[in-house]
RNA sequence: GGGGGCGUAGAUCAAUUGGUUAGAUCAUCGACCUGUCACGUCGAAGGUUGCCGGUUCGAGCCCGGUCGUCCCCG
């Protein structure tokens, strides 16, 4: 992986640039769709390529559970697996030992809910399940959602599973902390982070020798290509430390001065309400300045549409977030005039598109009246046709802040 | 004409021997969702129990009448 500034912003810390993978380039800022589970939800891979995206994340801790990796790599990893050439990153699974652990026991998520929120989804409750995840210093124990059965992942293990999937870009095996957590238990899930990132370099370490020797026998010119591109990965590693600044910096500064191919900027950044977009910002004030310049970074889970401006003009390069395709799922077009929940009556007799300045197929070919409908029958073409317009206007709008760093405007 | 069953939220149904402010599900309305356990979560509104009368300290439940509806027999 290869990362080139191409141009940098005279008015703030953006920067355009091309990461270089063995499946080809990614433009950035660059904003990845989610296919946790080596799908973008109700959309195929040429969906994907159709809107014009050049990367999208899946995740370790799901295809290691299903259908695993040894199996995915048999099926010529997983690029080919989901029929996608574009580039793939894979998150390490560190957000589920957060998600399906205190996530689930503080009954919160990444970023808490709105004071205005007078109760947050129960799904410890729903399932009957607590405590499922077990973080010791060798890695985390816990028990697969799917069938209870024991699990195991380490910085180790999850290396060696994102090497089998084949991503381009993987991400170091992290704990990120809960929002809820203080400032005792934030540092001690940062400094497990920090010891737990040496191992992943580590394993990659040994990886990449064995490639190079593979590569100088010539006898096995298949394996040469694998190995190739194993070497060819990037690893990123993650930045925690939640909302304090002095952890922030001091992981900032720890992580940075790794031998990553790109960083991570993890974990909660305060709450959601009031000040919210501050303290995301302010978390990447802190952490932004004492990263490399010329390598990537990712802000991982981000976001809603206005924290991409800001931290775009903080020097952030990528982003990925489930937000666009969730919020698809859950009846809400994100548009030009803000977001619409189009399952409302109020849309049932509409017979305009979703969003007038949009040219999207779902757009150009459908009235809100027919989402509408699709909606309240519960059909699942409904889910599809709004996941396609919120990914297309999201590829639009980080398209046109590309445009905007171009003319320094930004 | 005679006999019987059933009438409870917009819909489908609950409600111990008559016993507090008649519940559930779906639909409706509102809010939420940030490295996806997620076609999900939370909340609100909505009923003079067909109508009239009676018994009782107390009736959705018992009695009489009436209206509607369905079934059976003439």
């Amino acid at each position: 992986m290869k990362f080139e500034i191409t141009k940098k912003s005279k008015k703030s810390e953006a920067r355009l640039g091309i990461i270089e993978t063995a499946h080809g380039e990614l433009h950035t800022p660059a904003f990845f769709p989610v296919a946790t589970k080596a799908t973008i939800k109700t959309l195929t891979s040429q969906d994907i390529k159709e809107i014009g995206f050049e990367g999208i994340l899946a995740n370790t801790y799901h295809l290691h559970l299903q259908p695993g990796e040894k199996t995915i790599k048999k099926m010529g990893g997983l690029h080919k697996f989901m029929n996608w050439n574009g580039v793939v990153a894979t998150d390490s699974g560190g957000f589920q030992v957060f998600s399906l652990g205190a996530g689930i026991t503080h009954k919160t998520s990444k970023i808490p809910a709105n004071s205005k929120t007078k109760s947050v989804p129960k799904l410890a409750d729903r399932h009957g399940l607590t405590h499922f995840v077990k973080i010791a210093e060798e890695g985390v124990y816990f028990k697969s959602h799917l069938d209870g059965s024991p699990q195991f992942l380490s910085p180790e293990s999850s290396i060696k599973i994102q090497q089998d999937l084949g991503a381009d870009i993987i991400f170091a095996f992290d704990q990120p902390s809960s929002p809820l957590d203080n400032l005792e238990k934030t540092k001690e899930a940062m400094e497990r982070t920090h010891r737990w990132a040496t191992r992943c370099l580590q394993q990659r370490e040994l990886k990449v020798q064995s490639a190079k020797l593979k590569v100088s026998e010539p006898a096995s010119a298949p394996r040469q290509a694998q190995g190739y591109g194993v070497a060819k990965q990037g690893l990123f590693g993650i930045v925690q430390g939640g909302k304090y600044e002095k952890l922030r910096k001091q992981s900032a500064k720890f992580i940075g001065a790794m031998n990553f191919n790109g960083f991570g900027i993890g974990g909660s950044f305060g709450s959601s309400y009031g000040d919210s977009k501050t303290n995301l910002i302010k978390v990447l004030s802190w952490v932004m300045p004492l990263l490399p310049q010329e390598k990537p970074r990712h802000l991982l889970g981000i976001g809603h549409l206005d924290d991409l401006i800001p931290a775009i003009k903080a020097g952030v390069d990528l982003f990925d977030c489930v937000y666009p395709t969730r919020m698809a799922r859950h009846n809400v077009a994100i548009t030009s005039l803000g977001n619409i929940d189009i399952s409302k009556t109020i849309f049932s007799q509409d017979k305009k598109p979703l969003d007038p300045k949009c040219n999207c197929p779902t757009c150009q070919n459908y009235t809100k009246a027919y989402l509408c409908h699709l909606f309240k029958a519960g059909e699942t073409t409904g889910q599809r046709l709004l996941t396609y317009h919120n990914l297309w206007f999201f590829k639009q709008f980080v398209d046109s802040i590309r445009q905007k760093i171009e003319s320094n405007k930004i």
